[in-house]
DNA sequence: TGGGTTACTGACAATTCTGTAAGTAAGCAC
DNA sequence: GTGCTTACTTACAGAATTGTCAGTAACCCA
């Protein structure tokens, strides 16, 4: 009523819509997305959301992408700042790992892998995502191992076993901790642990 | 019309409404049961299922509950059957990986747990189920190794790694498929491997 | 054969959601 | 200031979904 009528500029709007939708896509999956709940929250008319994004699917296709391209990013810059000359790539590993693990990338990832439609399926390139990283370590293990590097695929699985589970860790942690006995944090310092120790070939050559 | 009405006994009709719920579930997730598309489905009217669950909530938590209910009897069954005094404990493992991998158990607990709403929280007991396993496999590990077995935790981690792995797997293997040289069989044969050393402790000790 | 139980149906109610249309006002260029 | 662009709103339309209710008919048992 009396209230003025704020007017942000387009670019600003859009990201504050995606944070809130990327919360409760988090939370409650691509479902859980619903105009008028983001409206309320942000203080906005649903056909606000409708007006930047188009339609809801674009929106959730919105969400997606930057999704993708944030985590993306982190695991570049993460890759990039690591000293990839240092003898033990634990530094480099750990972090990747939290990037993964830690912050909502993983369940945001996972919610959108598991109820991929076609709205979404192009945004996901999960398969040259993982092929990159399995390289970068890959170069690592080769740099350090010499002519004692396994085969490139015993690698990519290795990646493709942290990553995955990752994944699982992401879903399931919840319940997880409040199984007694299992700390997540200490869980995570032990798969480090045994993948370094299985890059490094503590078991020589490919299992 | 002129079709006579089909009258099934209740427990039969429950089973088939069931089983068109769980594979909605596993396809598109909870949110992805629609009366009406079961209904049509089946060749009855959308009341008839509520008939039966009383509500769609209702529904949903059975499916939940005979869909856990069945992974357990599974696993129960394998590992009951498994020769747990044989030296390696191979066919177990790769039996548990299948039972968990191949169908669609996997995909559906994946659902449940990452969309676990109140109605579902219940049903899930994943950390005991764990708890199961790793207990099954401790003992079997200590038989094994004798002395040299490593703390219960060490046994509880992997069989943890293992079993997010597979839920991570049972998400995003459509992807990893179509991702060049990647076979996801091979995968969980490989997978396989690494656990059954690592278990026999090629690396001594706790890592 | 008759009668009771209950699986099942059709029609309707109520809510909720996305999307549209028309109009309002905020900010910017001049 | 004047006027243009566009972020934003209110009101409404249309579709889809869950759930209710009263009634029908299939099966079982006497």
């Amino acid at each position: 009523m009396g209230a003025k009528r704020r007017r942000l500029p387009a670019e600003q709007a859009r990201a504050a819509i995606l944070d809130a939708a990327e919360r409760h896509l988090a939370a409650r999956g691509p479902e859980g997305i619903r105009l008028k709940d983001l409206a309320v929250e942000l203080g906005i008319s649903h056909p606000t959301i409708l007006h930047h994004f188009g339609s809801r699917a674009g929106l959730v296709r919105a969400v997606a992408q930057r999704a993708v391209r944030s985590l993306e990013n982190d695991l570049v810059a993460v890759i990039a700042g690591g000293d990839v000359d240092e003898q033990a790539a634990t530094g480099l590993f750990e972090r990747v790992l939290e990037v993964l693990g830690e912050r909502r990338h993983a369940r945001t990832l996972a919610w959108l892998l598991l109820a991929r439609t076609d709205e979404t399926e192009d945004v996901l390139d999960y398969g040259a995502q993982l092929g990159r990283l399995a390289a970068v370590v890959h170069q690592n293990r080769t740099a350090h191992l010499g002519d004692r590097t396994p085969e490139y695929q015993d690698t990519l699985f290795a990646v493709m076993l942290a990553s995955l589970a990752l994944f699982g860790h992401a879903i399931a942690n919840p319940m997880l901790s409040t199984h007694a006995g299992v700390n997540p944090r200490e869980f995570l310092h032990w798969l480090t642990r045994l993948l370094l120790r299985y890059l490094d070939c503590s078991i020589t050559g490919p299992v």
